[in-house]
DNA sequence: AATGAAAAAATGAACGTTCATTCAGCCATC
DNA sequence: GATGGCTGAATGAACGTTCATTTTTTCATT
């Protein structure tokens, strides 16, 4: 056996990772509140009480679910900071991010409600936004200036701090308005955003 | 008595207004799910039971309240609408504005997070945002470009839904990161504004 | 101004339901 | 036969809503 230890470990972690696939769809439909530890456990053939197992409780499932999706935000942002031409690469995964988030509105928007009362899950929140919002003032201050533009009288904090709010903002409008057509929007966005970050 | 019809309505009234804002304050701090009709009524000196006679359940008063904020809403764009230089009175709004997104965000998250999983509430808030944003693609369709700006290749609904989005995002700009600067951030916002609209 | 009866406002205990969590014990696999 | 994954009934608390009842307000009549 090469990997004994990662093999005993990743039964247990495979289950762990069922649980959060069923718990986002079963939150994204019912709410966190909304959806019964049972609902959960029954949307995959297991019992509720056997989440305990797995989970200390259901808060600590949303603890687990923001931490794995900041992972993921992550290698999307290394990704981009491997590339060459930081804003043409930014600019290229517009379309794709602008889906991404009203694909995600729901269980974002239950997520955030959630930190929204609850301190223990907007620490987590905060702290996992504190650690991309850096990595993404870190990445539009590889992005040079154009030639003829006068020095930018705003932060990069500032800057990168809007970049997000555009993305944030969809996950609401996607809420408050179904009929919205993303690529249109995407193509606006890319404007903006190349305006914003070029000078 | 000029207004009897006035105020044997307004006393009803009054108490229904009474109830909005105690039901604000609660689902701000608690959530939808976690405030109880008897914190909500005891919040104000009232008994659980009574509010039943002014609302036909807790969910006709998120009802109510998103459609209160909607009259305050067009309020504000009836004012600016009224201006003549319409770009300049909507970028001398930007403060103001900002500073609501956030005093608001957590009640406007919680409201939201209903409307992604409640069907009738997601009704009422789609419904009024539409007007909104009727309102507000008229608003910059009054806004003249530049002199030598080329024709704009965006459309007016691209637009106002990335308006939107902006301040949209500020709202959970504001929970995810509790120390964000309003200021700073609004100087950076009139700027893209200003880009955006301006041609 | 005083009265008193009808209407309106308000109460709070009770009901039925639901939920997160616990735990004693059941199966399957080695 | 022992170990660990798994069950599902039990627990106790909490909730939205109802309703029989009490308190307050209203106002025509005296």
């Amino acid at each position: 056996m090469i990997n004994e230890a990662k093999t005993t470990t990743s039964k247990a972690e495979l289950r762990r990772q069922q649980i959060l696939d069923a718990a986002a769809e079963c939150f994204r439909k019912s709410g966190f509140h909304g959806a019964s530890m049972s609902e959960i456990a029954k949307s995959f053939g297991m019992s509720a009480g056997h989440i305990y197992n797995y989970f200390q409780s259901k808060e600590a499932i949303i603890e687990a679910m923001v931490k794995r999706d900041l992972d993921q935000a992550l290698e999307r942002i290394a990704k981009i900071q491997g590339e060459k031409d930081i804003l043409k690469a930014m600019l290229g995964t517009v379309d794709e991010g602008v889906q991404r988030r009203i694909d995600r509105s729901e269980l974002d928007t239950e997520i955030l409600a959630e930190a929204a009362r609850n301190p223990k899950i907007a620490a987590t929140v905060q702290c996992t936004d504190a650690v991309i919002r850096e990595k993404v003032t870190h990445l539009i201050k590889g992005i040079q200036p154009l030639k003829d533009s006068p020095p930018c009288e705003f932060s990069l904090a500032a800057k990168s701090t809007i970049l997000m709010a555009l993305f944030d903002g969809l996950q609401i409008r996607a809420i408050r308005d179904p009929h919205m057509k993303a690529d249109d929007i995407a193509r606006v966005l890319k404007s903006v955003i190349q305006q914003m970050l070029q000078n």
